[in-house]
Order: C-alpha cells, then sequence, then structure tokens
DNA sequence: TCATATTTGCGTAATAATAACGCAAAATAA
DNA sequence: TTATTTTGCGTTATTATTACGCAAATATGA
C-alpha cells in the first residue's frame, strides 16, 4: 500500500503577562501563506515521538522550551492545506514568562506574541486550532492547576486571581476564590512579603506538585 | 521530502445490555497479531477525512453503522506496531443496541463484544487505547448526555439509571438520580407504561436532543 | 384469595457547598 | 495626616447535594 498523507504538529503556546494572554506565532518564509502568521510546527520525523517532534520544532522557530504540553486534537481534514494531504496533530502547550526569551529561526522570518483579543488572521486552519485551544485552557483550568504553569514559580494571589480572571473572562469573588484556592492546601505560604506600589505588602505563594499529586492519589479532585 | 509514516484510524466503540457495558473487537486475519483480538480499524485513504475512514472500516470489519463517533487521541509512539512507523488517530464510538447485527468481513475473522470487565488480552497497544476510551467515557457521561446513545430511543428511567451505575461503577440514590436527570427538563416522558416482570409498570421517557441543544445554547449545562 | 416482595414515583429533612458581602491592616499618594 | 488602594480574614444568606420515608401498582407464592 502506498500512503500519500504527510503528519505534522502544530503547537498552541500560551503565555501570559500583565493581565494579556498571549499566543506564540511565527511568520511564514515559505510558500503557501508565505509571510503570513502561523502556529509554529512541522514536519514529524520517521523515528520521533509526536511530543519530540513539538518540542523541536518549538525550538527551531521559536527558540522556546515548553514546560507544559498536551496534545490537543488531531486535524485532518482533507484540504486543510493547498499542498496536498497534510494531517496535523496539534499540541497545546504553556510556558512561565521567566522563558520569554524568542527569537526567529530556520522556517520563520519573525515570532512573536500576540494578546489572544488582538489576534492577526492566521494561515491554514489555524485560527480554527486556535480556538480549540483556547476552549481547551479555559475549561482546564478550573479542574487541573495548569494556571501555575503561566505564572513564576513564586507569585502574589493577586496575579493568581487576575490570571483566573483574564482566562475565564468574567470577575471572581477575591475573597471567595482565596478561600477556595487556599482550601485545596495545594500552595505553600513563603516567608517573602512584595510590595508592589500602592496597598498592603502581600505574601508570595508556591505551587507544590508534589502535594497535588499526592492529593490527586488520594482521590482529592482540584476544582476552581 | 519523504516521510515513511503511516496514518490510521482505530475505534473503541461501546454498547450496552443487561447492566454490561461491552466494547467492540475484532479478531485479526492477518500477521502481525494474527488471530488476536484488536480494536477495528484500518489505513485513512489519501482523499478520506478521518471520521470517515472511522466509519468505513468499521462497516467493513464488523457491519455495524456507528451512532455517536467523536476522536479520542492520537497515539505515536514509534514503536507501538511491528510493522513500522504507524500513527493511530483512535475515536470513540457509541452504539444503540438495536443496532447489534455483527458480521465478520474483510481483515477480521471474527467479532464480538465483550464485557468490558472480562476483556481478552488485545494486539498492539490496543488495551491502552481502550483504557483511554473507558476512562472518556465515564467522566462524559458525567457532564454530556452521552447516555442515552446507549439506550434504545424509548426507554425506561431504572434502564438509564442502571446505565449510569454500571459506567460510573457505584451506587446512585434512585430518587436524588431522577430529581437531577428530570429537573434537567431534557426527558420527554410518553404515555406508554410498560411492565416488566413483578413491581408497579414503568412509564417509557425519550431523550430530546433539541431541547438539549436550546438549552445548551441559553449557557444551562448537563451535569449528573 | 391475600399477605409479601418488588419496583416505581413523589416527597421532606439534614448537611455541605457556593455566593454575597463586611471590615480591619498595611502600605502608598496627595 | 488624610484619602486611597490592596491584602487578608471573617460572617451570613442562598443554593445544591445527600440521605432518607413512604404510598402506589404490580407479580409471586402460600
Amino acid at each position: 500500500m502506498k500512503q500519500a498523507i504527510k503528519l505534522m504538529v502544530d503547537a498552541v503556546v500560551f503565555g501570559y503577562q500583565d493581565r494579556k494572554l498571549s499566543v506564540l506565532l511565527i511568520k511564514r518564509k515559505y510558500k503557501p501563506f508565505q509571510d503570513s502568521w502561523a502556529l509554529p510546527g512541522g514536519y514529524v520525523k520517521d523515528k520521533e515521538p509526536l511530543e519530540e517532534a513539538v518540542e523541536r520544532e518549538l525550538y527551531e522557530e521559536t527558540g522556546v522550551k515548553i514546560d507544559y504540553l498536551e496534545q490537543l486534537y488531531t486535524f485532518g481534514n482533507p484540504d486543510r492545506d493547498p499542498r496536498g494531504r497534510l494531517v496535523s496533530v496539534a499540541y497545546f502547550g504553556l510556558v512561565r514568562p521567566d522563558k520569554f526569551s524568542i527569537t526567529a529561526d530556520t522556517d520563520a522570518v519573525d515570532v512573536e506574541w500576540f494578546d489572544t483579543n488582538k489576534l492577526p488572521s492566521l494561515a491554514f486552519d489555524h485560527a480554527h486550532i486556535l480556538k480549540s485551544a483556547l476552549q481547551r485552557l479555559r475549561a482546564k483550568i478550573s479542574y487541573e492547576p495548569v494556571g501555575f504553569e503561566l505564572l513564576d514559580s513564586k507569585f502574589l494571589f493577586g496575579e493568581l486571581e487576575k490570571l483566573y480572571m483574564t482566562i475565564l473572562g468574567r470577575d471572581i469573588d477575591r475573597r471567595n476564590f482565596r478561600k477556595k484556592m487556599l482550601g485545596l492546601d495545594i500552595l505553600d505560604q513563603l516567608d517573602e512579603k512584595v510590595s508592589e506600589g500602592r496597598g498592603r505588602p502581600a505574601n508570595l505563594f508556591q505551587f507544590s506538585k508534589e502535594r497535588y499529586f499526592r492529593k490527586k492519589k488520594e482521590g482529592i479532585v482540584f476544582e476552581i
């Protein structure tokens, strides 16, 4: 049997800074959709695991090493790519702001973080893929502790609040949110206070992955 | 670029009868894993959408026309298949018992429904795929009305209860379940009573997909 | 025939979770 | 020094969930 289907991976990588959720896009160097913005991605090598392919392409094209990565969905519509039958396994990733050092390389002439509210028009069906990823993130943040992957390892409670409000796109009662989140007993309150401009200085917190997994194993579920 | 990756689809199809959740398996006609039980599936044709490929293979190998189908996950480990690099997009499906007419064909020497509690050992990584599908079904039944796809279009409330208990693997309070389910206002109570052996005769119910979608659009969520 | 078991259908009370809001402490800015 | 802002901890009202009670309608078996 001779099959003319090519397999690729694409990555929707989210970042967060200053109450803005952003996504990593590249400007394409080659045709089709030359100079158009697109998701980073590329062909899978013959003996390469899919996740490795995503990580490699992401690093080659943008310089980003990803912290959190999970499979999103496989897009296989026969006419999604003018070059022929290209099936793409899309991944969904999150990076911490401190890893924000991006540089265009190989297939890209430019790399940029775009505010998810101010997106350019995208190549192929990438707008559709991005939309799925956004939905996934919005849903996931409520039942898995993925939000911490978007903050520095030490963070202020206020930042966590704002992150949730930004991603969920609605106001959250500050006091109820704090009670619920601290009640999960997966955050360590550090002995460091930070004074950010005006207002009472706030404590730094840290997410304890170990404690979360221990609780998960005991059947205790994360829910916000 | 020359890529030696082949793309296939596999299907995990669930059925339900007599308080048992079952899954559709085929006995392989050819090597490798000849005469071993496996998930139905096969190669995707060059210009064929993925879903169509699943439906086609399923019909060819088992005679089943699927009611409900959704993508599960893409399994792409480089050594998951001894024939070489085979990436499989796995789908997850549900069929109504009245469509229970299965016949082995093409690549299969036998087709059978297996109780999910009495599974044979499976070819390739199919045990792993099946496990993912079961997890998905168990999670999904609580936040989307997929359970009805496993019952006749007209069903007794008791059957629905038993279906949920079987899939969730735990007891549910009959009265609270009824209150919650009827409170969603997506079931039509028919003017037909059925007497099944002993006990008070029960009413037939019917799931209203239209009403469910209307409510969904209004932001009302299904949750059990 | 008639008590008994079984399944349905509808109800209420106790408990837990969520949502809504108050207010003092600790800092900055005017 | 007073107003403003942000944090941190609290209470109360509302809603949802859980745990049961019990009568109606049928089949079964003495």
